[in-house]
DNA sequence: CAACTCTGGTAGACAGTGTCTATGAGCGAG
DNA sequence: CTCGCTCATAGACACTGTCTACCAGAGTTG
């Protein structure tokens, strides 16, 4: 019952949109009242961060098959790494959207937030084999690197850059930003 | 009346937050009915607009006093464009979280867009001065520049980038971002 | 086998929301 | 004075999340 309400959860999101995941919409589509969830998710807050919970698993399967796919080179594997974080929050924006909506998720409860760290580990790991003796500390140049992509993922998805840049293709803001943190690519 | 609402809107989103903004929390605050904001703004949509907009001036005019007051050099003036911009989103969160809340927006409409885009030409004029010639072009320079001070912003005011990379200081980050994006600081 | 508890879902109430509509107070123009 | 017209009011409607009373059915116990 609970995998069945989060799954209605995730489907809604992902083919409606973010603000169409509302409880009794949920209950609805899994075929139950609308006060049955409230036995497995207390409250609705509970039930958001499941569904932005299995985001994050999805999220992180694509990045490390990405990355298998990719070869062992570490800064080929980071660019697919960014590359596959702006597709995700393109190609699923109503997921994007929730899963960094702390307002709506029980963000301080331990379980969402330990959830996205294993994503940010792959990114940090490649980081300290890339990293200049030159550039900033290891943690410090990876939350710098993070917060560029993610900054690129939520503006572009919003239309915002382009239209203040006039840059239209993201691949060239992603090459600057990892030129920019790393160095020029090698190749 | 028009500026009896937003006022009140304003004041709620920056003290309650931005969930507490809604039509008739803010009609009551105005000491109007819920039906009045109606002929002024249409939707809620349109007054959550409107609160935004005087958000992004009210950024606006920050970032223009800052700069004066720091004197010609454009590196300087970009850096204390960056911590006000970071200080804006941590002092304000409620209304720096509805300013890029583009699904509670009216996005599309050109007067709010309009509102924001003097912000970054303020930083796109800044980028140009400080570009070097190996640089990306100046308006994806710009914006990756942009995107990774959103970026910091976001995540900080969240916990996400205190929790994930145990940095406790964003200015850290933020000199990072600076010395990445347009080379080491010359001072 | 009967009675009892207890799990898990139903259904209704409640306060709150945004939107729509009918109503009426106030006021300037003719 | 009376007609319009502007504009705020107040109620209805559908919807939301939460809470609570209820109850069907299964498992356990005496």
């Amino acid at each position: 019952m609970r995998a069945r309400l989060v799954a209605a959860g995730v489907d809604l999101v992902l083919t409606e949109g973010q603000s169409a995941v509302s409880l009794r919409e949920i209950a609805r589509r899994a075929g139950v009242s609308h006060g049955a969830p409230r036995r497995y998710f207390p409250t609705h807050v509970d039930l958001l961060s499941a569904i932005a919970r299995e985001g994050f698993a999805d999220l992180t399967a694509r990045v490390e098959k990405t990355m298998r796919d990719v070869g062992p080179d570490p800064r080929t594997q980071l660019t697919a790494l960014a590359r596959t974080y702006l597709d995700f929050a393109a190609a699923h924006r109503g997921m994007f959207e929730l899963m960094f909506r702390h307002d709506l998720l029980a963000s301080g409860r331990p379980r969402l937030r330990e959830t996205s760290l294993p994503l940010f580990a792959v990114l940090a790991d490649l980081v300290v084999r890339l990293r200049r003796p030159t550039d900033a500390p290891a943690p410090v140049l990876a939350g710098a690197l993070w917060a560029n992509l993610h900054g690129i993922a939520q503006l572009w998805a919003w239309g915002s850059l382009p239209l203040a840049t006039g840059v239209t293709d993201d691949e060239a803001l992603l090459r600057a930003t990892l030129d920019a943190h790393l160095g020029p690519a090698p190749h």
